[in-house]
DNA sequence: GTGGTCTAGACCACG
DNA sequence: GTGGTCTAGACCACA
């Protein structure tokens, strides 16, 4: 479910937390869900449970995520609930204009860059329904 | 021209190349063009001079650029050898998925991601023809 | 009567611990006197079972509380053993240079952190009074 | 200057994070000031250099301190200066009545508790004319 | 030389 | 068995 690029010059836990955020906004994680026990997890993706750790800590410090002592690890909330609608737009926005600048830079239009999102989109629901 | 995100966690040499790369592949650097000097580059992306000198380094044993001493550093490959079709299939699917990632956290739909794109993209249009 | 503070890094155990001899020592808890079950003071604290009575292993070990099987769990040690002048005169400077240490990360200085002691003290007075 | 009780069941790190955070908020650290470097504070304070980054990373992401790449690490803000007026005296009024709940456990009363501020106060007033 | 990331592996606190 | 803390030590990115 959650993927991580060895080869990729972004940190892992870098890598990881991102995953894990985007596994909650986008719903495949949801409030209550447990996650994987940190030496689970540092097993399935091949990383040091350490690794892990330190994301699963970073997440509950940033109120993302509950660790019940003993217990395991809990989806505590969206973590885009705490943002206001204006926000969110704005930070959007700069999400948006990024993606399309460094698109540019690979010589891809907007379009191009718009459609390839929907392939994306198509990628993701046979993954999804795949999972089920 | 080129630009550097140093709070984003990828390394500052990679963000370079990848950056330098993707304006060739995209046509935007040209089979001759002379790139800013060492100096003026990193006083450009506020970055130490050591560390253009790497990417510069890096790219000239890859065959990309050309340094001619006392002269400058120049682009040597066509874009087709520095990004073939495949990679650049494969970058686009990267920014997009990171972008879809980013989107997911705020809590963003795939759809309204997209959909937000379009506005990007009418605003662009917007600018261009008021700018003209 | 005790309390726990889930939030403050310091161990489950080592707060409990702490809490017992410290009521032991000011005279909160006097020889003799009988502690809350395991279970209770577990259900009390909101603590695993296991936690409570760890502790009052250890602090059977240490002669300061004596269990009688079936019974309960006995105050053994006077306060004087438990906690000699010393060690609540040592108690006392971590407690103090802990708040000072708070403040200060607060922006508050040392004489500040003592008149706002003043005051607390004030309002405390106040509410006794009132309650009487 | 920092110091930390490896005797303390407080973990070494939130031990540090308070000394930090302290030694900003009463001024010993000014904004701007550097700080030694993970090494050296880690061979200073008999702890492992990890130990230290963590902290260091940490403050960085609370905005405490600010890492420049291969420089060192330096004060970024104190801390307090995002609070309002009223959040900060709401926090002291939290921070004295838990030393005053602690104090009382040892059996020391609010003017004893007070008197021993005082006894602090005199304390670091002679270290810091020592140091200078 | 600076800080940052990662690993391996020990030991602790908690349920 | 769960997560948390700490150590030792390697290697990388940056100035």
């Amino acid at each position: 479910m959650l993927s991580i690029d060895p080869s990729d010059p972004t940190p892992l836990y870098a890598q990881l937390d991102r995953a894990i955020r985007s596994a909650i906004g986008s719903g495949r994680l949801r409030v209550g869900d447990r996650l994987p026990t940190v030496r689970q997890m540092a097993v399935d993706l091949r990383v040091n449970a350490n690794t892990v750790a330190r994301v699963f800590g970073e997440l509950e410090r940033a109120g993302v995520v509950e660790t019940r002592r003993g217990v395991g690890t809990f989806i505590r909330a969206r973590p885009a609930d705490a943002l206001s609608a204006d926000d969110r737009h704005r930070r959007l926005t700069a999400l948006a204009d990024r993606y399309l600048a460094d698109a540019a830079d690979l010589g891809v239009s907007v379009d191009e860059a718009i459609a390839h999102l929907r392939e994306r989109r198509a990628a993701e629901r046979e993954e999804t329904s795949d999972g089920q």
